[in-house]
DNA sequence: GTCTATAAACTGATAGAC
DNA sequence: GTCTATCAGTTTATAGAC
């Protein structure tokens, strides 16, 4: 018994180094991505983490207590991937730098912690209200930052200003966050994709002078325009 | 209790026209948007519809295929949307337009069936692998039809060429879908909002110089370049 | 810290009356 | 078409042994 133990957290890896609870929240933030909440069963939960169900109430209360705490992690570690890199610019960075770190901290956080992310996205719609609740500060802190960057950003002129803050912040948020849906780096590694994804962010999907369509500005090569 | 019964359906509405099996359907995808598919029984299905659980499966034969309809309808009404202006556009119009009248359609089609489309995007990732493979061929017809337009537009020069059309339809597709998660008509109405997004998706979030805020081209209200 | 055993409630689905 | 009654299986959570 305590030799099928050590051969189970042998292959479960360099995971287990931080013991039970943590195995807990992660394999938790796995199911609840694929299954969503309710369809998320402890014994499934325990079973992942090679425990037995009731054994799960020494580390935490109740399955809404590991919920709570999956949610947050989903936020926190894109918050913090944002912050490094926003804090590192000199004070003076112009706005299209700013927002191109928030966008690449959000992306590399997003993609790296992938079923904390998107257990959050997917299943947050879909929780009871307590939690809901209570994980709405924490979302709303992450919103605030956001709106804050873009604010000063459309004060100065350095963003469209026919939109305002809290559309453009939807929009690019919430664009980056479905990404981790079906980004796929077998098509590409992680910096060609944020490069690709910024680029659309800033300029859209119309056609630019870029270097590598120049070719496309001949007259004759030109869609007809009206 | 027959007076119960034509009391409820009166306060139900129109909706109840169609009869029992599609008032099923509407509440399922409410449920399935707001709780997910497993975390919803039959007897919450039931009692939105005013009948008992035993009954729902004189209309279906199991949980699954009331799952499979609400998918299905859910990518279906969207694909006619957008499908219904395209076909109205003459032969040759340009891609700017198609394309906005593509993503006019798809968020109207959105926005106007939520519970449908809303339950498609959020539970399609947590659901059996049966219901998922069946859908599977719905979800593909759809990409497939927007892949031909981008397609097309960006083998004519009317969309960047840097980016493959498979990253900017799920890139646009994914952001177009995350609307119905936020768009409050309260601010605005729909036909604004419309042509909001239509305006980000195409030139980005970068400053132009648009009626709104062509002041700001003013050299002394520019945001310092370098 | 983890186990076993169990309580109390709920689930999808079926059978047969009306 | 809808109802009631019920089956067999599952769920979260608890109690107490080790």
């Amino acid at each position: 018994m305590s030799i099928d133990r050590k051969k189970k957290a042998a292959s479960t890896g360099p995971q287990s180094i931080d013991g039970t609870r943590s195995d807990v929240l992660r394999a938790a933030a796995k199911l609840f991505r694929n299954q969503g909440y309710a369809a998320t069963t402890l014994r499934q939960i325990a079973e992942a983490v090679d425990v037995k169900a009731g054994s799960i109430y020494y580390h935490f209360d109740s399955k809404e207590q590991i919920l709570d705490e999956v949610l947050d992690t989903g936020i926190r570690v894109v918050m913090n991937e944002v912050r490094t890199r926003l804090d590192a610019l000199p004070a003076e960075a112009p706005c299209r730098r700013r927002i191109e770190a928030a966008i690449e901290g959000h992306l590399v956080g997003m993609l790296q912690h992938g079923d904390f992310t998107s257990a959050n996205i997917r299943i947050y719609g879909q929780i009871p209200a307590g939690p809901k609740k209570r994980h709405r500060a924490v979302r709303a802190a992450y919103a605030n930052y956001w709106d804050q960057l873009l604010a000063e950003c459309q004060g100065k002129g350095g963003l469209r200003a026919d939109v305002s803050v809290s559309v453009l912040r939807l929009f690019v948020v919430g664009a980056l966050n479905w990404t981790v849906e079906w980004f796929d780096p077998r098509h590409g590694s992680l910096e060609a994709f944020i490069r690709q994804i910024s680029a659309i962010v800033f300029d859209g999907i119309s056609p630019h002078a870029t270097a590598s369509n120049l070719h496309r500005l001949r007259p004759d090569s030109r869609e007809q325009r009206r």
